[in-house]
DNA sequence: TATTGTTATACTCTATAACTATA
DNA sequence: TATAGTTATAGAGTATAACAATA
C-alpha cells in the first residue's frame, strides 16, 4: 500500500480543514451558550421538521440524548415540540423564530470568522472547491 | 449582501464536509475507546513533542482540560510525559510506541470509511481538491 | 510578578436501562 | 411484540479557581 497517494494527501486536507471548521463552529456556539451539536440542529431545522427518533439516527446519537438536547433548547426558546400527525407516538422538532433568527446570525459569523480563509481563493476557485466537495459529501439521508 | 453567493455555497460544502469527516472521526475514535480530541492530539504527536501549555493553546483548551486528557491517555499507554530540558516548569508530551500504532491503525481506518466519499472522485480531482483545500487551510501555528 | 502545570469542583454532553404509550 | 419518547443514573470532557514550582 502506497503511501502519500492523492488519497492520504486529500484525507489529510479534509481532515484539517474540517478540524478548523469544526473549531469556528465551535467557538460560535460557545459563544451564544450553545453545543457544536445544538447548533448543527439548528441548521438541520431551518428547512426540515423531523421526529426525534429521525434526528437521533441521523446525528448518531441516542434518542435519550435528543431529549436532553432539545429540552435544553425548548427552554431557552430556540426549539419547540409538536405532535406528529401521522404517528401518536412521534413528536416533531421544530424552530421558533427566535431561534431562526439566532442560527443565521451564527452561521453570518462563521462566514465572517471563515473568510480570511476562504478569501485566499477568487471566485473562480470557490466555485470549483464546492464543485468538487459535492461529489464528496454523504447525500444526507432522508429525515422523516 | 447577497445570499447564495459562491461564499455562501462554500461555506455551506465546507461545513457539510467538515460534518462528516468528524462524524466518521467519531466514530472510529470511540470504536478504540477514545474522544475525538485525543484522536487529534494523537496526530499532532506523531511529529511534534510539544509541551502542555502549546497543545491547550492550539486546541484551544484549558491546560487543566490537558492536564486531564494526557492523564487518561497516559494511563492506556498511548502518551507519556517529560520535563522540558530547556524550562523546568514546562512538560513536554510524547506519543509511545503503542500511541503511534494505534494512531495509524485509526488514519487506516478513516481512509477506509472515506473511500467510498473521496472514491467518487478521479485522480486528478482528488489532487485539484486538496490543493484548492490547501490555501483555506490554516497554516498551524508552530508548536513549542 | 508572570508563567507552567496540577488538583478540586461543578456543569454539560453522552449512553444505558427501565418505563409508558402507541403501532 | 416492536417502536417512539422520557426519565434516572453514571461516566467522560470541559472550564474556573486555588495552588506549587519555576522564570
Amino acid at each position: 500500500m502506497p503511501i502519500d497517494d492523492s488519497e492520504d494527501v486529500l484525507l489529510d486536507g479534509l481532515v484539517r480543514s474540517a478540524f478548523q471548521i469544526m473549531g469556528v463552529l465551535t467557538r460560535i456556539s460557545a459563544e451564544h451558550d450553545l453545543s457544536l451539536t445544538q447548533l448543527r440542529v439548528l441548521g438541520i431545522l431551518r428547512d426540515q421538521r423531523p421526529r426525534m427518533s429521525d434526528l437521533a439516527a441521523f446525528l448518531g446519537l441516542d434518542k435519550s440524548t435528543m431529549s436532553g438536547l432539545v429540552d435544553r433548547a425548548a427552554r431557552r426558546g430556540l426549539m419547540t415540540r409538536a405532535p406528529n400527525p401521522a404517528d401518536k407516538r412521534a413528536v416533531d422538532v421544530l424552530i421558533t423564530d427566535a431561534g431562526r433568527q439566532l442560527t443565521e446570525r451564527m452561521y453570518q459569523e462563521a462566514r465572517t470568522a471563515l473568510a480570511p480563509a476562504t478569501g485566499r481563493l477568487d471566485e473562480q476557485q470557490r466555485r470549483q472547491l464546492a464543485q468538487l466537495l459535492q461529489p464528496v459529501i454523504t447525500p444526507p439521508p432522508p429525515l422523516g
